[in-house]
DNA sequence: CGTCTATTTGAATGTACTCAAAAGCGGTGG
DNA sequence: CCACCGCTTTTGAGTACATTCAAATAGACG
């Protein structure tokens, strides 16, 4: 199993014993899937939490002319779901697509409860990932709104230098708020002068 | 003193006996700030958590041309504080300062740590109250991503009716990533036909 | 009442978008 | 293994959304 990567990472900021590990794992569904293989749909409800183990996803709405707007990756070691549609049952406004072929945990809504209720520690846990979910979210708000679309790409690269390889272009412009057209333009002014 | 309505806002998430209430309580400090008078400045490191009894802060990065940029309004019973520096001990990236007179309780990071240790069951309201937090902001972020600076503020108005009462136009148009000047084309095309 | 700041207005400008089309690249089937 | 097909990326021209700068008007506060 996968199980050690997930211990690995949830001991970074509890530690656990035997049975609360076996517990944990116990309570975990694992699903390969492949490339462009959809996990969560716009409308429908998400009734679980998503642990990357492999792979690469993205989370994004469709306006009304078509267009994506990507919300968050989630690559290695990166929780996802609908956290709206999660907390209240009511339809995601967002669609979670695998990009690459992928490999995940999923824990059911239920099987969380009985979790932070057998194990409070996981309470501590997702409080200390939400937090700094958060943190970063507020950066990427900052970012938005006092970048040019020039310097949020050159932060993106710096952020995420594995992930330009891995993702399209065009995915990239959407998670920055621009078109591919006007990625390509920035890109290519930024060659000038190198390699 | 002002207890009841911050025990009030804890009750919604978690419920506290009598000895944890009071010891809850030991730990705030309160503090009365006069309009414009800043609470946490850029640069400086943070080292608490504070709860809006009344009033109303906003918190904002300064670009190199010297323009604000509004990453949060904290009204009445919200919670505010610059989570990445009270996390890593780092400089505040973010200035937060009263837009009118108001009180606050705040929390100093050991307290919290204490508090988390001796009333577990703030983990999980901390917890509730980050991932409530994360929701909005993904909200926010899609927002900026998929709509125009006149949609977002027809919902900045829906989303906050009581605020834009509160704080000045500018403080708004900063807020949704424009300038004042073009909100108020956006406010002027809006007017058309109503009254 | 006067001063300081917020808001509005307008003209010129810039940043990013749309639409259309060409070029590049990757995967798949023959 | 090559050829083709579909999708990504680039390019370019014209356009729209939003900004800058300057100035006038309106409000708020002492």
């Amino acid at each position: 199993m996968h199980a050690e990567q997930i211990l690995k990472h949830v001991a970074k900021h509890i530690t656990l014993d035997a049975v609360e590990r076996d517990f944990f794992i116990s309570l975990l569904q694992f699903r390969s899937m492949k490339k462009k293989e959809i996990l969560i749909r716009e409308g429908d409800v998400c009734h679980h939490e998503h642990y990357v183990i492999k792979g690469c996803f993205k989370s994004y709405s469709v306006d009304e002319k078509g267009n994506e707007h990507i919300i968050m990756f989630a690559p290695e070691d990166w929780w996802m779901g609908d956290l709206y549609s999660f907390l209240t049952g009511k339809p995601s406004r967002f669609n979670t697509v695998a990009l690459e072929a992928a490999e995940i945990f999923m824990i059911s809504k239920p099987d969380l409860q009985r979790l932070y209720e057998t194990v409070p520690k996981f309470e501590r846990f997702f409080r200390i990932l939400f937090q700094s979910a958060l943190v970063a979210q507020f950066h990427r708000i900052d970012q938005n709104l006092s970048m040019t679309a020039e310097e949020r790409y050159v932060e993106f690269q710096n952020r995420y230098p594995q992930l330009e390889q891995r993702i399209h272009l065009k995915q990239i412009a959407s998670f920055l708020g621009i078109t591919p057209e006007f990625l390509s333009i920035i890109r290519r002014k930024g060659m000038r002068g190198k390699e």
